[in-house]
DNA sequence: CGACGCCACTGATCTGCCTCAGTGCATGAT
DNA sequence: ATCATGCACTGAGGCAGATCAGTGGCGTCG
């Protein structure tokens, strides 16, 4: 696999062995690209048939609104993530989804999906696992929420992305470029967009870590995974493990 | 469809209009049945190489244990539900089961669940819509945890259990027989077993319910719904609404 | 250019929920 | 009969994190 294929593309081939044929069939799904801006949903609750994409470029979020205004964002999005793949099964959107920048994605019927299945099983090996991944990390994000305190909350939250990151070339152990305010990362949380800000400070101040003008350094990897007991394996790395 | 069919062909059954020929094929499912003593791990993390359940009677949990001893109970499981139905795809569980009561369960194997889907692609829609549903159900816990109080989240959750258990027959609008102590309770909302306990006496005293000696009665129930904005449509009551 | 808005940041104050440390009441074991 | 165990329940006190009420920097738009 080469740096030329797409996030998705690349992503799935970090899970499952994929040969040159089938990375170019996944690339194949990349037509009918679009572009949406930030700040506008692009997905909203209760809306009905529209399509599943995948991202190529650009970050988005997932989230609900509750009666008193308030709302938990359940997930980002980064490239080569699929965005509103179960809202596809459901007829119906569960939830909104709106893009933190401006964002690219590629359109993608549920028929295409179908076809590439099978004319390819391994695929749809992959994509099943990378549903299910998404799900377990929202399994993990509950966790934390439930029982993690702050700080320890935000460090996973920052090392999950890095490992997502990382999967799709967009992070180093040193760091990455993250575009979430504050106030976006305190509703993902749970937390108030003031909570956020100390934490941030404090973990600077700590020497573990920097996020400031939408960049994350890591300072002390080891230090990061020891207080959050974060599960290296969870998530991580190294190549093909499955198949 | 008839109550003489098991919990699990009920549920699917009430989402999905099956035919008494796939009805009857879902049942046949239900061979190889088990049962596991409460108290006891029937999964547990990183466990490889088991098997999918469908729960045929009795409760169990899903959950966590983070590093510190504390414990994020995931979901609970009640009659017609899988059981770690993800740990197969992903070769590995990712958290534990434990039943609650004295559980029975069958066995699923992938080979007899795919070859009912082949040769009745009606019940493959069925089952990944009841996947998608539980997903779906821990994206709205998320949410309860990360964004509501300790009141509106147990109520939430109460009518939550009463809307899966009427599916399958188990509850009315009146009430049901729940097994979970306020201790569970506790660990699936991230509150402490003292905070649920208070909460309930408040509900209680309100007049809106009453949660004791094993079994929920509701008294208002449009009060609830009022008070914790549950979404009707959600999870909710009359017959097939899918194809 | 100044005005407006968004974001990061800070201190003061408030509060929801936790923790601790207990009591009372079951049920089942000895 | 008594003891042990588990769950429900209560009050006192503490703390993590929320809310409120600001300041200052920076980009953008009339």
């Amino acid at each position: 696999m080469t740096a030329s294929h797409s996030p998705f593309a690349r992503k799935l081939g970090a899970f499952v062995a994929l040969s040159d044929r089938e990375l170019i069939a996944l690339d194949g799904l990349h037509t009918r690209r679009k572009v949406f801006p930030s700040g506008r949903d692009m997905i909203h609750e209760g809306q009905t048939n529209h399509s599943a994409y995948i991202v190529a470029s650009g970050w988005a979020s997932s989230y609900k609104i509750l009666s008193d205004g308030s709302r938990q964002i359940v997930d980002f999005q980064i490239p080569g993530d699929f965005l509103g793949l179960r809202s596809v099964l459901c007829r119906t959107a569960d939830h909104n989804i709106e893009p933190v920048t401006t964002l690219e994605a590629s359109e993608v019927l549920a028929s295409d999906l179908l076809d590439t299945f099978t004319d390819m099983p391994r695929v749809a090996t992959a994509v099943l696992w990378a549903a299910s991944r998404d799900e377990a990390m929202v399994v993990e994000h509950l966790v934390g929420v439930g029982r993690r305190d702050a700080k320890v909350r935000i460090v996973h939250f920052l090392l999950e992305l890095k490992s997502r990151l990382k999967l799709v070339g967009m992070a180093t152990s040193a760091g990455y470029d993250c575009p979430l305010s504050q106030n976006l990362v305190a509703d993902a949380l749970g937390l108030s967009t003031v909570h956020v800000n100390r934490v941030l400070r404090e973990l600077r101040e700590d020497g573990l870590l920097t996020f400031r003008h939408g960049h994350v350094e890591i300072h002390d990897l080891d230090g990061l995974i020891a207080m959050s007991n974060f599960d290296r394996t969870y998530l991580d790395e190294e190549g093909p493990m499955l198949i």
